[in-house]
DNA sequence: GCCAACGTTGGC
DNA sequence: GCCAACGTTGGC
């Protein structure tokens, strides 16, 4: 049974299109320990993914993209020239998970976050509540749908 | 640039 | 274990 994520990433960070040119991607520098959980505990090889761009005008869901590794230790928490290195990870005992994903497609339109919040059929999305930031979240299945429908596709397509 | 919401840290 | 202070996220 495969679930369904949304990741968000800084189009002037990582945009999709950086995806697609890289054709995989470590999802590295996660270091909340809620996203870092389900990264290790439940994401799973083959799982779909919306690709949300955060902090753009407008907000929106960008691709779709896929996970092809599962959990594995985040080695740039013990790069200590890095940004994202934590003293607190090692080798031995590494502290942050990674996963990793492809690209699957690219939307044919994107859909802000606006036109998420007014459509009936997203009702109850993490993504929509207010106050939530998890950069890595579960997205139920119906909503999966719903968010591609937004845009005239089907899962059966990808 | 502002700021609300949330997570983390550390003193007690 | 509480909670104030601080840092971050991310929409607006």
């Amino acid at each position: 049974m495969a679930n369904y994520w949304l990741m968000k990433s800084e189009p002037d960070v990582y945009p999709y299109s950086q995806l697609v040119i890289d054709g995989s991607t470590h999802w590295d520098g996660v270091r909340n320990y809620q996203a870092r959980n389900i990264m290790r505990d439940d994401m799973k090889v083959g799982d779909l993914v919306l690709y949300y761009h955060s902090n753009t005008k407008p907000p929106h869901v960008a691709a779709v993209a896929r996970v092809s590794r599962e959990g594995y230790p985040d080695h740039t928490s013990w790069d200590i020239n890095g940004k994202y290195y934590d003293e607190k990870s090692s080798p031995e005992k590494p502290r942050w998970i990674m996963v990793d994903i492809e690209p699957v497609c690219e939307l044919p339109n994107i859909i802000s976050l606006n036109s998420i919040r007014e459509n009936d059929r997203c009702e109850g999305m993490l993504l929509i509540r207010k106050g939530q930031r998890l950069s890595v979240q579960p997205v139920e299945e119906i909503h999966f749908d719903a968010i591609l429908d937004m845009v005239g596709m089907a899962r059966e397509e990808l």
